[in-house]
DNA sequence: CGACAAAGTGAGAATGAGTCTCATTTACTA
DNA sequence: TAGTAAATGAGACTCATTCTCACTTTGTCG
């Protein structure tokens, strides 16, 4: 396990501890879970990795790490959402989704974040925003 | 119905033929249905609003368009999809949702088109991308 | 003009993701 | 240690989407 890894797992422990909710083994296994990922996994993944651990749970877990910004979740093109661990340093990145095989890649780049940030729009206070490309990757070319 | 959806209704219609598929009166239908509106609408909205023409045949007619490059698919952050009709121009436009009460406006921005026109992803052919702005509207506020 | 094959269709069953309920268990705190 | 609020797992449920299938329409070829 890598230091960032362990940095954002205890950092959502501490931040789930701040938030009132209770110590809990099933809620830690998805923690470490999302922690162990790079890029995004549907809730059904998780939940398939874990074995004794209800959907609910993984569900209900993956929902309250979304609230406090531990988690987010990303739309991958497919029927099924992504969440993936947020970065404590506000670093993120966005998707390259491969049309063919599914394959999904972190991507980021500086201008685009840029263009973004010199949006603005009247009557709309923006929170977030999510960009995903569409593609074909190269084994599938 | 203006001039913009008159060309686009025949020029789907144009386009069906050209694939070799036949004429019929329910996928007429539905690309009326989408022709009349400015942003995007899920496949139960079309097949609500057209008695007589059964889901299945909503959905199919949908993905023919969208295999023509006649309708694109935009996610709306909820729990379905969006389709809306694609501009022969290659004129194109984003979303900005509203997470509150879920509603929908398009945006467009030259700055961002050619921050996402620059990036170069290694391996990666790129087909398409979208972009989606999450935030308040006015109302919500 | 038929007649036939391919495309198209609607009803409803099936699937898949996500949500909800509820009886039971667990973690904190007084 | 008792009380209570949070957490849990199983499974029922909802909603969007896909699939199946028997039947109808379209277009073309003889």
């Amino acid at each position: 396990m890598a230091d960032q890894e362990v940095d954002w797992t205890s950092h959502a422990e501490s931040r789930i501890h701040e938030a009132g909710l209770k110590k809990s083994g099933p809620r830690g296994r998805v923690i470490e879970s999302l922690a162990g990922r790079d890029c995004a996994a549907t809730a059904l993944e998780i939940d398939a990795e874990l074995e004794g651990v209800g959907r609910a749970t993984v569900y209900r877990a993956i929902e309250q790490l979304e609230e406090l910004g531990l988690v987010q979740k990303v739309d991958l093109g497919g029927s099924a959402f992504g969440y993936e661990k947020v970065d404590p340093s506000g670093h993120h990145h966005h998707h390259i989704v491969c049309d063919d095989c599914g394959k999904v890649e972190p991507f980021e780049d500086e201008a685009l974040e840029e263009a973004i940030h010199d949006i603005h729009r009247k009557g709309f206070k923006l929170e977030k925003h999510e960009v995903t490309l569409h593609g074909q990757c190269q084994d599938c070319r």
